[in-house]
DNA sequence: ACCTGAACACCGTTCAAGT
DNA sequence: ACCTGAACACCGTTCAAGT
């Protein structure tokens, strides 16, 4: 067994006691934790090396600054989530799984999307899913001229997403349930005064519809098609 | 000259010494003038009761803690940026333009998008933007089966496309001609390892051009009329 | 009514020191 | 080499007090 990885370096209780001496690996799987156990907001170089046992200084033998431990997160969220790492068949399902993963990834992973935000360079595995999804495009016959809006598109779709669905989420505690969460979402709008945004209560139903899972990845189907089929005809 | 307004209380100086109570108005009016002029980060309590010349605590007689501070911000910007308020002839063109203002107003209010995401229930006036949306959606037949999916497409395509550009944007210093901030990041795809990211390298300048604004709006176009033509066969 | 001062429980980060 | 303690310059927010 050569190689202990950054996954299998779990530790169950709070402090660290044992093990040798600190990785970057380690610090980045143990920042995860306290993400998802207590919330972005919860992340601070102080917090996290409480929850390693160690003393605050420590932490920035293996991370340059906060922003560089951010980014690294990050990384290692898109890692897990194996976004492009499946195979469907048809080449649309494929992109719809794809986006959908990273749209759940970015849902899931409590806060992951604030640190998506703000970050100028993408990592090494944002880009590689890049680089994923503009190869089977290509594969495709979608070169070039359109693949690169094609690609914005659904990106754009899948950020934005994200950025709406994600705070309504974390709002309402543990809302893992689809359906209920489309019946809160649906129910803010009702209860919206209907003498001044008398739109939005009437497509109240709809708007929360819009934001489920399947609603998604057909809209990301019909981008990709809708934009292929501009394609032929000149 | 009866009640002057948020917009009529701007300071030149610093100091506030002259003026007369606080108002929420002058908080908020202030708060923004910190964040276009020092970034949002710098956007604390303190720093604005600094730039109020006032103490800390007399800005939470305005303002009930700090997510009322940003959430009051933020409805600021909407406010400012007049979205809807324009009135071209083509439809397409009027729904081009104000969501091409929503990306703008998102991009150059220094920050404004971190702004964004977080947030959990719109403030009255994001609402009063969607309103008018799907008010004119609904005065071209386009009801409730079809009006809200445009209309979450549309605006999580705007969201999305801010959120990638805005970090790239606030890098790079003041990038204010679009000319220049393609060219750069053109380059950033160009630099990159051609044998680890071939398709990157390769799509290099369309995927920059894909973040233009006219791209931006052509793409808010498409989007519409590919909904609306899906509309009518049945 | 409107504002202030002092204090509490936090931050990220630097620096000099320990082993 | 790897880690610690103490300190600096900040945060948001509460509470009791001033005018």
């Amino acid at each position: 067994m050569p190689g202990a990885t950054a996954a299998s370096s779990k530790r169950t209780s709070r402090a660290r006691d044992e093990a040798g001496p600190l990785s970057r690996d380690a610090v980045l799987d143990r920042a995860l934790d306290v993400i998802n156990q207590e919330g972005v907001e919860r992340l601070t170089i102080r917090r996290l090396a409480e929850a390693l046992g160690v003393s605050p200084m420590a932490i920035y033998r293996h991370v340059s600054n906060k922003a560089d431990l951010v980014d690294g997160v990050f990384d290692l969220i898109m890692s897990r989530a194996s976004v492009t790492d499946h195979d469907e068949d048809d080449w649309l399902d494929w992109l719809a799984e794809t986006f959908l993963r990273m749209r759940t990834a970015l849902l899931t992973q409590r806060g992951a999307l604030p640190l998506t935000m703000g970050r100028a360079s993408l990592g090494v595995q944002a880009l590689s899913v890049m680089e994923d999804v503009l190869a089977v495009l290509a594969k495709h016959d979608i070169g070039p001229p359109d693949a690169a809006r094609i690609f914005n598109h659904l990106m754009m779709y899948t950020l934005g997403s994200a950025a709406i669905l994600g705070p309504i989420i974390q709002q309402d505690a543990e809302l893992a349930d689809p359906g209920e969460r489309t019946r809160r979402i649906r129910a803010n709008f009702e209860l919206l005064s209907g003498k001044q945004f008398p739109q939005l209560t009437q497509h109240a139903s709809e708007l929360a519809q819009s934001l489920r899972d399947t609603a998604f990845s057909d809209e990301i189907r019909h981008i990709v098609m809708s934009a292929s089929v501009e394609r032929l005809k000149p």
